[in-house]
DNA sequence: ACGATACATGCAGAAACGTGCAAGAACAGG
DNA sequence: CCTGTTCTTGCACGTTTCTGCATGTATCGT
C-alpha cells in the first residue's frame, strides 16, 4: 500500500464515517499506529482534518473538499492562486479563464467573498457551484476538449456581452519578447476577447511558464496590468519583464 | 517492449486499478524500476498521473470521484440512463438536461459513440470532457446554483441557436394530469426551450418521480415523445400514462 | 491520583529516489 | 557500408523518505 494511497484512504474514511480511530485503521490496514498517527498529523497540518485524541475528525466540512482538492494542485499554482484571489474586490466581477491555475484561483476564493464570476470553463463553473456567495455566469460555445473551455465564434460573441473589473488569464508561455503565448489559436483569440472585457487583466504564470513561448500570441505586454508568478523575483527573465514596465506580483 | 507501449500500459493500469506500484510493474514487465520511474515522471510532467512515493496515482481526483459517485448513483437512475443512452443515434445530436439522472446518462454514453452533446450544465460538460468521441457544446447564461445549470434569458437565447435529434429532460414530477413539472419557473422555461429545439424529447423519470407533481409545468404530454422510467410497467400511474398515449420505455 | 492509553521524538534499517555514466540500439548522412 | 549522433536503458552511487520500535511525556477515564 502506497503512503499517498493510505492518505487518500484516510480522507475517504473521514468523509464517509465522519471520524477516524487510529487504532482501528492501523489494524484494518495492517500497519503500525505510528504511521497512522503520522499521516493524521500531516493531514491536520494541511488543514484536511482535525486531530483529536485517539484519531481525527473532519475539519469544517467546507474546508475538507476545498483543501483536499487544493492539495492536488502543485505548490506554485496554489501560491499564485492565493495572490490572484486576493485581487478580487468584494462585490466585484471577475472573468476567470480555464486551466489548472485558474481552477486553483476558483478554489482559493474566500468562502465569504461575494462576487460575480464569469467563465468559459465548465470545470471552473462546476468547482464554484458550492461557493456560497459567488454569482456565476457561464459563457457558452463549442468546447475544446484539450483545454476544457468554450472557444470559437459563439463563445467570443457571448464574451462580448459581459464586462468585469478584473480578468485573470492563464497562458502557457511568458516571454519578454514573444509576450504572452498559448498553444492554440482559438484559445488565444478567446483569451483576447476575455481580456478586452475587463478593466484590468492579470496573468497567472507559475514559474515553469516564465521564459518560454508557444505558437500563438495572446496579448502584448501593454494590454496586461500585471503578472502573478511564484518565480524568483530576481530571476533574469523576471527582471527583464520588470524593465519592460510589467508589474510583477510575487507569490510566495 | 516499446517505450510508448509501456506508457500505454501504465495509463491503462492506472485507470483499471487506480494506482501503480513501480516495483510491481517493473517485475511484471521485466524491466528495471528506473525505467518505470522515468516513465511515471514523464507522465506526471504531462499531467497524466500524480507521482507519489512508491508509484503513482491517477492525476485527477475526478477519476476516483467518477467511480465513487457512479457507485452511489441509485440503481434506478443507472437503468434509466442506460436506456436513454441507447436512444442516441451514432453521429446524432443530443440535448442533455442537468441533474443527477442526466449526469448518469452522460456517463452511460458508450465510449465509442460519436455524437454531439449540447448542454446547459457545466457538471454534465465536465463529466463528458473525457469522452473520446463526443463533441460538446455548452449553452451559457446565469448559473442557478441549486440546480447547477444555466438558466434565464441568455441561456434561452443560446438554446434557440441550436437544433438536435433528441432531447433528454429530467423533471421532478411526472403526473397524468399535471404533466411534467419542476420546482423552479426559470428551470421550467429553460427545459421548454431545450425541448423545442429537438425533433424528439424523452423524459428521464426514476420511479420516485412517478405520480408526483411540482409547482411549475414544463411540458404537456403532447410535446414529449416518451418517458423512460424504471417504475413497474404495471404500476397504476404508469398504466394511466399509457392510456393517455404516452410511450413508456421501461428500464430494467 | 493512578493506571491505561495515546502521543511526540529520536533512531535505524529498508526502500525509493535522482543523477551521472556507459553500453547498446536506432537512425541520418556521407 | 561506415560513422557520428541521439535516444534509451540499466547500473552504481549518494541522498532522501518511509516505517516500525523504543523511550519518555501528555492525556484520558475512573
Amino acid at each position: 500500500m502506497l503512503a499517498a494511497e493510505r492518505r487518500e484512504h484516510l480522507l475517504g474514511l473521514l468523509a464517509r464515517e465522519g471520524k477516524i480511530v487510529a487504532k482501528d485503521v492501523a489494524a484494518e490496514l495492517g500497519i503500525s499506529e505510528d504511521s497512522v498517527r503520522r499521516d493524521l498529523r500531516d493531514l491536520a497540518a494541511d488543514g484536511l482534518c482535525q486531530r483529536v485524541y485517539g484519531g481525527a475528525l473532519p475539519a469544517s466540512p467546507a474546508v475538507v473538499d476545498y483543501a483536499a482538492r487544493q492539495g492536488v494542485a502543485p505548490d506554485g499554482k496554489r501560491k499564485v492562486a492565493a495572490v490572484a484571489a486576493a485581487l478580487v474586490p468584494p462585490g466585484g466581477t471577475l472573468i476567470l479563464d480555464g486551466g489548472t491555475t485558474a481552477l486553483a484561483v476558483a478554489r482559493a476564493l474566500p468562502q465569504d467573498l461575494a462576487c460575480t464570476v464569469i467563465t468559459h470553463s465548465p470545470t471552473i463553473a462546476a468547482a464554484l457551484l458550492d461557493h456560497p456567495q459567488a454569482e456565476l455566469f457561464l459563457l457558452g460555445g463549442r468546447i475544446f476538449k484539450h483545454s476544457a473551455v468554450a472557444c470559437g465564434a459563439a463563445a467570443v460573441e457571448a464574451a462580448q456581452q459581459v464586462s468585469a473589473d478584473l480578468c485573470l488569464l492563464g497562458v502557457t508561455g511568458v516571454h519578454p519578447e514573444a509576450g504572452l503565448t498559448t498553444a492554440d489559436a482559438e484559445e488565444a483569440a478567446m483569451k483576447r476577447a476575455l481580456a478586452a472585457r475587463a478593466a484590468d487583466t492579470y496573468i497567472l504564470a507559475s514559474s515553469e511558464k516564465i521564459g518560454t513561448a508557444s505558437r500563438f500570441r495572446v496579448l502584448p505586454w501593454e494590454k496586461v496590468s500585471g503578472l502573478i508568478t511564484d518565480a524568483d523575483p530576481h530571476d533574469a527573465v523576471v527582471e527583464q519583464l520588470k524593465a519592460l514596465g510589467v508589474e510583477v506580483l510575487p507569490a510566495d
